[in-house]
DNA sequence: CTCGCGCATTGATGTAGATCAAGAAAGCAA
DNA sequence: TTGCTTTCTTGATCTACATCAATGCGCGAG
């Protein structure tokens, strides 16, 4: 569990195909974690895009010494977003929320991450920003 | 925020194109609820589909006294699991993966609705069930 | 029983996005 | 600067799944 102080990571997945998919964005004052069971083995990578600073919680703590339980609440809402997003939206929608919802990271990662995001190609990106800028 | 004590509810959102998605099943002992935030509008609908008996917690309770915490840690596992599965699984390998972590709940609704928590359409899951019969 | 209605199945066709391949730009090291 | 690597773009083709439409199958109400 890591809480990001200043920089910026990612965690991300990698699937039996080899694709990796991104799965969340940490920037300042994120909170980024595997939140797998105490013994199962976790799926989630995570590394550093950007260098700072990261304050890490080691996992074993008890649930009731959580340093920040509103910020699971908020997390949980994002993963609903995310969730009801991925179901019913296309690429275009999905990357005009993320426009959005995160102005600032995507002047600070490169787009074939923001495409693996949102859970399409990087190619597939091009053509939806080709299309956004076109009709202005 | 609705613990069930017997019975099954679910949980979904209807997209601006009127289309249901379920968001979540919730059988015996699983907690439902639609995490927003304290002001805006909730997203989820939640509804009954066999007889039962919630034990309703109102969204208004401080964070510090939530019930079960552990509950939100699992809660979050299993998110964190269907985003990444929804990224990067085909139909048939989501359905699968439903099959095995929720046996149960195959025989108690209908399967459009578990179509609808797949993500895809009636017709795709009844195509998806035909192969898998075939080929045993 | 039988009528009606929601659910499941099946087929034909459409489409968003994946994949493959090849260039063009943009970093970045030396 | 030059060259090398990585990213972005563009085009052609392919495929999983959606959509539309028709049919069959329970099942509950009358």
């Amino acid at each position: 569990m890591y809480k990001v102080k200043r920089g910026l990571i990612r965690s991300y997945t990698i699937d039996e195909k080899g694709k990796e998919h991104i799965y969340m964005f940490g920037p300042e004052n994120w909170i980024v974690a595997d939140y797998c069971g105490p013994q199962e083995p976790c799926q989630l990578y995570i590394d550093v895009l950007e260098d700072g600073e990261l304050e890490v919680t080691p996992k074993e703590l008890p649930v009731e010494e959580i340093p920040d339980p509103d910020a699971l609440l908020r997390r949980l809402q994002v993963m609903q977003n995310r969730i009801v997003m991925l179901m019913s939206s296309t690429a275009k929608e999905r990357y005009e929320h993320f426009v959005q919802t995160y102005p600032d990271i995507i002047q600070r990662v490169p787009q074939k991450m923001i495409a693996s995001y949102l859970g399409i190609t990087p190619e597939a990106l091009s053509r939806v920003r080709k299309a956004l800028s076109n009709r202005e």
